[in-house]
DNA sequence: TTATAAGTGTACCGATCGGTAATTAAAGTC
DNA sequence: GACTTTAATTACCGATCGGTACACTTATAA
């Protein structure tokens, strides 16, 4: 069984442009930091780009099933599970590797709509309504599908203003709120 | 009465790097797309670090303007502005110039919280807030700050999914969520 | 054993990066 | 008219960018 080099790269190559974003990082960083040679990368990618997908990729693979099984663990009802999310992401912002989502910073940093790194940002948040808007049918709830974008709205806004805001505990605040408005629309 | 180029400068390097990112952009690519030469782009600035900042800072006053301006106009009462906020930012995303948030994407491209172009995209954040909770408490709502924080969630919330979300008026679904948090702390 | 694949190290490519030097042309101020 | 400031032009700097060529080493599998 040998261990893969293509999958320590991507692992590898997450960390670093996590912390240090995708155009500040440069290939000679990744070699050095990563311990894997430039022919090695380019044997297993044609070009940077492909990189940065193939770690977007597994990032999107890590973050949902993380945060699904953790909503799973935290509650038992998909009502207290809608809930649960906001739960779940106070324990990620407090992680010391917290910085920020990858894929709002990758589709700041590739804006074109069209390019690849994008529209697999894009598809990241498409996944991750897509499922919550089961768990809101599964709760019951009128109008399912305008409450998730709701509850997405508080996420994807919780995250800005851990990284740029002044707030303590913006997890709590899109809490409070989610509640309220699951409350509302029973 | 001198055209200042200074200012010329940096009203077009607002456009130019909101268009394809601080990294992605050159100076020699400034230079092309401005028809300001170099020389006299640094008898101005010092560094490029300090045209972004002085485009940040041209932005954070455009901006606020803009929105406090058209939140007087568009609503009477103090709670009735509130929720002007998020007409106001649906107009702002059916710009063609809108390409989401300058700050929000700064704050992705200099993640480093000590960095001055961070700590400048927060402050713009940090006024935002401060203003909109006067406006809570104009209001007479219990616990504006919190509200206010609530709010500041929605509108970060809305812009990223305007960017990166397949929804087809979060300006709207944000609204919707606010509505129901000021009716509930009434 | 031997062929095949995977990986390393190093040197290098042209292009672009942020930033500077030297010179000259205008235009405003005294 | 003399002088100062502002700007443009052009060429250039060392460093780094993404990506490649080549020679060498390992490890696997038949």
């Amino acid at each position: 069984m040998r261990p893969n080099k293509r999958d320590e790269l991507v692992k590898k190559a997450l960390e670093v442009f996590n912390a240090n974003g995708f155009h500040a990082t440069g290939m000679d960083r990744l070699v050095s930091e990563t311990g894997i040679s430039k022919t090695s990368m380019y044997k297993h990618f044609r070009t940077k780009d492909d990189i940065i997908l193939a770690v977007l990729q597994l990032r999107d693979e890590n973050f949902r099933n993380w945060l699904y099984r953790r909503v799973e663990a935290l509650a038992d009802t998909p009502r207290a599970q809608l809930l649960a999310i906001y739960d779940a992401l106070e324990e990620w912002f407090a992680l010391p590797e917290f910085r920020g989502c990858m894929f709002i910073k990758a589709s700041a940093e590739f804006q074109d709509l069209d390019h690849p790194i994008h529209v697999q940002s894009a598809e990241h948040k498409r996944l991750l309504t897509e499922h919550f808007v089961n768990t809101a049918k599964a709760a019951g709830l009128s109008d399912p599908a305008g409450l998730t974008r709701q509850l997405m709205i508080l996420k994807e806004g919780a995250i800005i203003m851990v990284v740029m805001g002044h707030s303590e505990n913006p997890a709590m605040d899109a809490k409070a709120a989610a509640q309220a408005l699951i409350e509302g629309s029973a």
